[in-house]
DNA sequence: GTTCCGCATGAATCGATAG
DNA sequence: ACTATCGATTCATGCGGAA
């Protein structure tokens, strides 16, 4: 047993903004989600209408903003989708509503798709990328870089085998920015920070919900914004039952496994 | 000669607005522009503050949309900056005002900038991209798909968008020494189409001028928007003396080449 | 002509300190 | 309290000279 504590998950079933308001204020660490995309989903979701979208929305991400920790993130992937022949403001207009609402808006990350949809219209190219967009309560949040490093670029392999005099110590960039490096910091270094563009491909195998959204997303999220060895407890909100039912099963069937280490318990 | 037409590139000096109210209305096939950032480029340009910069750049967009031909596009690179901690909203807010000034929001590629700016922050990673905004005038518009296919494959699609002016050469000349097996290379190999995101390092030689923008951007978008066998006269907008200079030295040395095949005129 | 290798450079941002 | 300046940190690329 390498931790005691309780774990659970709970699924909690009906509308998003009805059971949130069940939860309680500054409760949770992070948020993910990637909502129906308007207009999209219709036959599962019902579908909102680009010009409802906010409208729709905008409640909901309210009462997120309740029950997130002061120090926690909220993820939001979503797309604009494209409406006589324009792409749809409706996404920029959340931002600015979400900002008076109270939120800051951090940053905005990319997912590169790398097998995006195929397709051919006249007058546009497949589109391969979402925004990830990044929504913060306080200027300080809990951060955890070091979870998502990655392996540093085959450049160091060859750029470090014969250092100079100049790259051993702190060499000033000329054009005055105080930007300056020192070469010889790079021996053994095996991990360097990623960038705020995320290349993943969107998952397949996921036949019977509609969202396309891989397990290494909000994966990433986890890792980046949760500390690693803390309880994750983790709260899902579904509102069809076929869904339901599917997400139960895939739990119990991992339970087995986890509970070998952990006192897991699905709510 | 392939082509007898006469081809001209003019560089007008100046403030970009004047400059811009002395050409004629639905002149122009193509406008590709990065204009500084807010409050970038202090040195050289002076700098635009956020709150500010719509205020200075949407005179301009409307001068813009005055002298596009009606079929053109219009490609806006920007990328807003942080301040206070969260990515600014300004260029949200353009997007907007300039459908307000007519112009419809077509789409916006991501420019994935495989070399970008190191640095390390507690609470964000490098920023890795920035955003081509495409704006038309009518929803049908000229595009050339076929001139930006790419080879299928991975292999050959990162080769292709990771093509310098370097490489281009060196690629020619190959073709040129064995022409034949390049030939029966191409014979059964197919192309696609690429999709919204481009990968293109930013380029570090330009050692005096401060925008990285690589050569191939501009060029992608000329091939997808312009006709190819159409002469292409071109503008240029320059307020810099130094840069002007740097500008008509660059075109003279390229004069003596081009001249062989077109008979082509620097103004 | 080609490959190899050294090296400069880039649309940055945060936090501390000073005015 | 608010603004201005300054130091610290960081990775991948393409050019140019050498082999």
């Amino acid at each position: 047993m390498i931790n005691m504590c309780k774990i659970t998950t709970k699924i909690l079933e009906g509308d998003s903004l009805k059971i949130l308001k069940q939860l309680s204020d500054d409760s949770i660490d992070l948020i993910v989600t990637s909502p129906p995309y308007a207009d999209n989903r219709k036959k599962t979701y019902g579908g909102v209408s680009p010009n409802k979208y906010n409208e729709w929305f905008l409640p909901i991400t309210s009462e997120l903003k309740r029950v997130l920790k002061s120090k926690g993130s909220f993820i939001l992937n979503i797309k604009e989708k494209v409406t006589n022949g324009e792409r749809n403001t409706y996404v920029l207009e959340l931002i600015i509503k979400m900002r008076e609402q109270g939120w800051l808006w951090t940053e905005e990350f990319i997912w590169h798709k790398k097998n995006s949809f195929p397709g051919k219209w006249p007058n546009r190219f497949r589109d391969s990328w979402e925004r990830l967009l990044q929504f913060n309560k306080e200027k300080k949040f809990e951060m955890y870089q070091d979870a998502v490093k990655v392996e540093v670029g085959n450049w160091a392999k060859n750029r470090l085998n014969n250092l100079s005099e100049k790259d051993k110590t702190r060499d000033n960039s000329k054009n005055g920015s105080g930007f300056g490096k020192n070469i010889s910091n790079w021996i053994g270094r095996e991990k360097v920070y990623p960038t705020n563009v995320l290349h993943l491909a969107t998952e397949c195998n996921n036949k019977n919900h509609s969202a396309a959204f891989p397990n290494a997303l909000p994966e990433w999220f986890i890792k980046l914004f949760t500390k690693e060895n803390d309880t994750r407890n983790s709260i899902g909100i579904e509102i069809i039952p076929e869904y339901i039912a599917e997400i139960k099963k895939k739990l119990k069937k991992q339970k087995k496994n986890i509970q070998k280490t952990i006192n897991y318990e699905i709510a």
